[in-house]
DNA sequence: GCCGTTTTCGGCCCGACTGTTTTCAGTCG
C-alpha cells in the first residue's frame, strides 16, 4: 500500500510531465495542490476505506480517481502515458537548479536532452552554444546546478536545520543593523523534514544585510542576491533563503515566508474575494489604493476577518475557513506540560545516569517525570526483574531532592500476542507503564491490531508508546488499523504517544489529528536517551499542535494528582 | 482540474531575481 507521501509523489510527477507537455497552468496546478493535501492528510487506505477521499480540498473526481489508480496498481494512466513519451530521466534535468518545466521541454525536442548525462554531454560538446537565450552566464550555472544535483541530500531534520538556522541567524546578528530576526518556513511551521531554510529579517539597511549574508564563510554559492533578499548553498546543499524588509511589515513578511503555499494560496483567495491582495510588502485595498502593513501576524490575520493561525496548522487543509469562523483551537504548548513520562538512563540503553535524569528533568521545570527504562525483553540492555527493583531503590533514595517527583517507570515491550514483558505483579510496582512495540513488525495487519488493541485493553498500560514504530525517511511504520486502534486507545482511556525524537516524531501529525477525533488522549514525550535529548520534548509539542491537540487532550498536563488518579481508575477498570 | 454566501461557468495568489534582452520570459518560493 503505497504512503500518502508515494502517491503525493506521482502526483507531483504527473504534474510536472503536464508543463512540460504544455498543459495550461491551471491544470498542473491542481496536481500540485492535491498532492501537498496528501502530504497532511489522514492515510489515503483510510479516507478511501471511509469514503472521504474527495472530502479533501483540491481533490476532485479526476485526481480522485488517479489516486484510486496509484493505490490500487502503483501507478496512474496518465502517469504512464507520459512515460510513452519522455524519458523518466527527464526528472534529473528538471532536477538541476534553473532548469524549468520550458527549458526541459525545449532541450528534449530541439536537442534530444532527456536525462543529465546527456545534458553535460550537451554542454560540454558545445551543442548548446547559440541556442536562443542560452548565454554563457545561464550554462556556467547549470554546470553548477549539475554538481549541486549530484552531491544534493535528502530533506534536513527538524534538529539540525534548526541548528543551522540558529547559526545563520548569530552570523546575521553580528553584521549590520538588523530589528527582527526569526526563522519562518517549514522549520517554524514544524514540519517533519525541511527542504531549505527561510530567515526573515527586518533592518533599514536591507542591502548591506544581504550582502552580508552572501559573504558568510560557509556559503559554498550565492544563488541570488538582490536589494532585500539573497538565496545561499552551504557544502551540504542545503538551500538559505534570506529576506530582508523594514521594520513596519515584519508582521506581513514573516506571514508571507512562513507558508505554507497552500495556505498563503487559501489566504489571498479568501482576501481577494474581499477586494484584499496579500504580500510580504503588505495587504492593499484594490478599490482604494490603501496599503495596510501590519507589525505582527496577528494584525495581519485580524486585517482579514479572521482568527489568528498558529504556524503549525498553516497546512492548507480547512484552517482558513475555521479561523473564519472562528474556531482555531488553543494549542498546546511547551508550558503546558507538567511532566515528562519518557526517558531512558543506564539502566538500559540511555547514556546518562539516573541521578543526572532526574536533575535534569527538575532543571527543566517539571512537576515530575517517569523513569522508564527498557523491559527485560530488550536483550542485552533491557532490564530484569531484579535490575527494574534495584532502579525502584533508587528512586526512594533520590527521594524529592530535586524537588521534582519521579514515577517509577518502564517502557515495556508489548509482545507478539499483545501481552507485557512483565507479569502483572511486577507491573502494580510500578506508577506508570509504556507499552511499545519493539519486535515482530512483519505481523499481518489483523494481528498487529489485536496485539495493540490488546495492549490498549491492559489495565496497567497507561500510554502506548511510538505507536505506528515509523522513522522518518526510512521505515514507514508497522501496519496496523489506526482507527480501530484509536478507538481503542479512546474507549480504555490509554494515551497514545507523540514521541518527541527527531527521527521518530510518532505518532504523525495527521494520524494524531485522526486520533483526536476519535477522542484519543496524548502523552508527549522527549524519549530522551541522554540529558540533552530531553529538549526534544519541543517536537512532540510542535506535532501534536500540527494535529490540533489542546491542553485538555494531554496526560502529562495534568497535575500529578489528576495524574494518578487516572492511572488508578484505569486500573481498577473504572476508566 | 477544481470549485461556489455574486458563479455549475469562468475564474483561479503574489512578487523577487536572473539572464538575455531592448521589455520580458522563465524560475523559484
Amino acid at each position: 500500500m503505497p504512503s500518502n507521501a508515494e502517491i503525493a509523489r506521482k502526483l507531483l510527477d504527473i504534474r510536472t510531465l503536464m508543463e512540460l507537455d504544455g498543459e495550461s497552468f491551471h491544470r498542473y496546478s491542481a496536481f500540485e495542490r492535491a498532492a501537498a493535501t496528501l502530504e497532511n492528510a489522514s492515510p489515503v487506505e483510510d479516507l478511501i476505506a471511509a469514503g472521504e477521499l474527495l472530502t479533501l480540498p483540491g481533490v476532485g473526481k479526476s485526481i480522485g480517481a488517479a489516486i484510486e489508480q496509484i493505490v490500487a496498481t502503483g501507478t496512474a494512466d496518465a502517469l504512464e502515458s507520459y512515460f510513452a513519451r519522455y524519458p523518466r530521466t527527464i526528472f534529473e534535468v528538471l532536477g538541476v537548479s534553473g532548469i524549468g518545466a520550458k527549458t526541459a521541454g525545449m532541450l528534449f525536442s530541439t536537442y534530444g536532452v532527456g536525462s543529465l548525462a546527456q545534458l553535460e554531454a550537451a554542454i560540454d560538446s558545445g551543442a548548446l552554444e547559440g541556442a536562443p537565450r542560452l548565454g554563457p552566464k545561464t550554462l556556467e550555472n547549470w554546470k553548477r546546478g549539475i554538481l549541486a544535483y549530484k552531491g544534493r541530500q535528502a530533506r534536513t531534520s527538524l534538529p539540525r536545520a534548526r541548528a543551522i538556522a540558529r547559526e545563520a541567524i548569530a552570523y546575521l546578528q553580528a553584521g549590520p543593523p538588523s530589528h527582527r530576526l526569526l526563522y519562518a518556513g517549514s522549520l517554524r511551521r514544524q514540519e517533519v523534514t525541511v527542504g531549505d531554510v527561510d530567515i526573515v529579517c527586518t533592518s533599514d539597511e536591507a542591502l548591506a544585510v544581504t550582502a552580508h549574508f552572501a559573504k558568510w564563510d560557509r556559503a559554498a554559492a550565492v544563488v541570488a542576491e538582490g536589494p532585500t533578499k539573497c538565496s545561499i548553498w552551504l557544502e551540504s546543499g542545503l538551500q538559505i533563503d534570506l529576506r530582508v524588509l523594514p521594520d513596519r511589515v515584519y508582521g506581513n513578511l514573516l506571514q508571507h515566508f512562513t507558508g505554507s503555499r497552500e495556505h498563503n494560496i487559501k489566504l489571498r483567495e479568501h482576501a481577494v474575494r474581499k477586494g484584499l491582495r496579500v504580500s510580504e510588502n503588505g495587504i492593499l485595498n484594490l478599490e482604494t489604493g490603501d496599503v495596510i502593513t501590519c507589525v505582527d501576524e496577528e494584525s495581519v490575520y485580524e486585517a482579514l476577518g479572521m482568527q489568528y493561525i498558529p504556524p503549525e496548522l498553516r497546512q492548507g487543509l480547512d484552517e482558513v475557513d475555521r479561523a473564519i469562523g472562528r474556531s482555531i483551537p488553543a494549542l498546546v504548548e511547551r508550558g503546558d506540560l507538567r511532566g515528562d513520562f519518557h526517558m531512558h538512563c543506564d539502566f538500559s540503553d540511555g547514556i546518562d545516569t539516573l541521578d543526572a535524569m532526574v536533575a535534569a528533568s527538575a532543571a527543566l521545570g517539571y512537576a515530575y517525570h517517569a523513569m522508564s527504562d527498557h523491559s527485560q525483553g530488550r536483550g542485552s540492555y533491557g532490564m530484569t526483574i531484579e535490575r527494574l527493583r534495584e532502579q525502584r531503590a533508587r528512586i526512594a533514595l533520590i527521594g524529592d531532592r530535586h524537588g521534582i517527583r519521579t514515577l517509577r517507570a518502564s517502557e515495556v515491550d508489548i509482545l507478539s500476542d499483545g501481552s507485557l514483558d512483565y507479569p502483572p505483579e511486577v507491573l502494580a510496582e510500578l506508577d506508570i507503564v509504556i507499552g511499545s512495540v519493539h519486535s515482530a513488525y512483519n505481523q499481518t495487519r489483523d494481528q498487529m491490531t489485536a496485539r495493540l488493541i490488546r495492549a490498549c485493553e491492559n489495565p496497567f498500560v497507561d500510554v502506548i508508546g511510538h505507536p505506528t514504530g515509523r522513522y522518518v525517511g526510512g521505515f514507514g511504520g508497522y501496519e496496523f488499523d489506526y482507527d480501530a486502534v484509536f478507538a481503542a486507545a479512546a474507549r480504555t482511556g490509554t494515551a497514545l504517544e507523540i514521541d518527541g525524537q527527531a527521527a521518530r516524531l510518532d505518532l504523525p501529525s495527521p494520524l494524531a489529528r485522526r486520533a483526536k477525533a476519535a477522542g484519543a488522549t496524548f502523552a508527549l514525550d522527549s524519549d530522551a536517551h541522554a540529558i540533552d535529548d530531553l529538549e526534544d520534548v519541543d517536537f512532540a509539542v510542535g506535532q501534536a499542535r500540527r494535529a490540533g491537540i489542546e491542553a485538555r487532550d494531554v496526560l502529562n498536563a495534568l497535575p500529578l494528582d489528576d495524574l494518578l488518579a487516572r492511572i488508578a481508575r484505569k486500573r481498577k477498570g473504572t476508566a
